[in-house]
DNA sequence: CTGTATCCTGTAAGATACTG
DNA sequence: CAGTATCTTACAGGATACAG
C-alpha cells in the first residue's frame, strides 16, 4: 500500500472542474480589469485602453475576443463617422461579476494585513 | 483634446488594488486547488500530490512557500518517525475561501451554458 | 517522506509598426 | 478609431535527479 491518506479529504472541486479552467475564464492577465469595467457600462475599444492605461492593444484585442467568443462580451460595431466599436457585457457576463468583486476583496484584506501586520501575526 | 471619455465610469478597484496584484494570490497555477483542499482540513505534503495528481512536486513546494509567506498556510514539521510536514489554512486563509467558491460556481456556470447552450445564445 | 537543484520548454505578454 | 502582424523576451511550469 501506498500511503494512509487521512479519509477527511474535502469533496473535489464540483465535478471534475479542475478549477484550472475556470480561472482560465477570469484568470488572463487583463481580463479581471476589463470585467470590472465593462461591468459599469458599455464601452469603446479606447476608452479601455484609457481604463487600464498599461495594457497593450493586442493585449487588449485577444482578451476582447476570447471574451466574446465565451458570450461574456458583445461586440457592436457603431457606424459613426469614425467608426467606433462598443463593448458590454452580456447578461451572463454579469454573472462573473460576484467572483471577480470576491477576489477584489480577498485582495484589500490582504493588503490590509501586509501593510499593518507585517511582524504582528495572528494571535 | 484626446477622446471625450464617458463619464460612466466605474471607480477603479478599490484603493489602487489593480487587481492583477489580487489574483496573484489565488491565481497561481495550482493555488485556488491547494487551497480548496486545505480547506477541508491540515495535509501532509504528500497527501496534497495525490490530491493534486498532475501537481509536481515543485510546483506544489513553491506554492505552499508563497502561501505560507502570505500567512495564508502554515507549515508544521511533525517529528514522526518518517519526519512529515503539515499543512494548513490559517484563520485568513480560511477568509480567502469565499472568493475561491465564487470562482468554483462561475466556472459552473460557464460549463453549463458551454455543454448546453453552444449554439443556442441568449434570447 | 519532504523537499531542493538543474535543465528545458511553451506560452503569455510587451514593443513596434502597419492597415482598413 | 480599431485593430492586425511580427518579433522578442521573460517567466511559469514540467521533467528529472538528487539531498536531508
Amino acid at each position: 500500500m501506498a500511503l494512509k491518506i487521512r479519509k477527511n479529504r474535502a469533496a473535489p472541486p464540483p465535478e471534475g472542474c479542475p478549477l484550472s479552467e475556470c480561472l482560465s475564464i477570469i484568470g488572463g492577465a487583463w481580463t479581471p480589469n476589463i470585467l470590472w469595467y465593462l461591468a459599469a457600462g458599455p464601452r469603446r475599444f479606447s476608452e479601455l485602453r484609457l481604463d487600464i492605461p498599461r495594457i497593450s492593444a493586442k493585449m487588449l484585442t485577444t482578451r476582447l475576443k476570447e471574451l466574446e467568443a465565451r458570450g461574456i462580451v458583445t461586440r457592436t460595431v457603431v457606424p459613426t463617422s469614425p467608426p467606433s466599436v462598443e463593448y458590454a457585457l452580456t447578461a451572463f457576463g454579469h454573472e462573473l461579476m460576484p467572483a471577480i468583486t470576491a477576489i477584489v476583496e480577498v485582495g484589500e484584506k490582504l493588503k490590509r494585513r501586509h501593510a499593518d501586520a507585517e511582524d504582528a501575526p495572528q494571535p
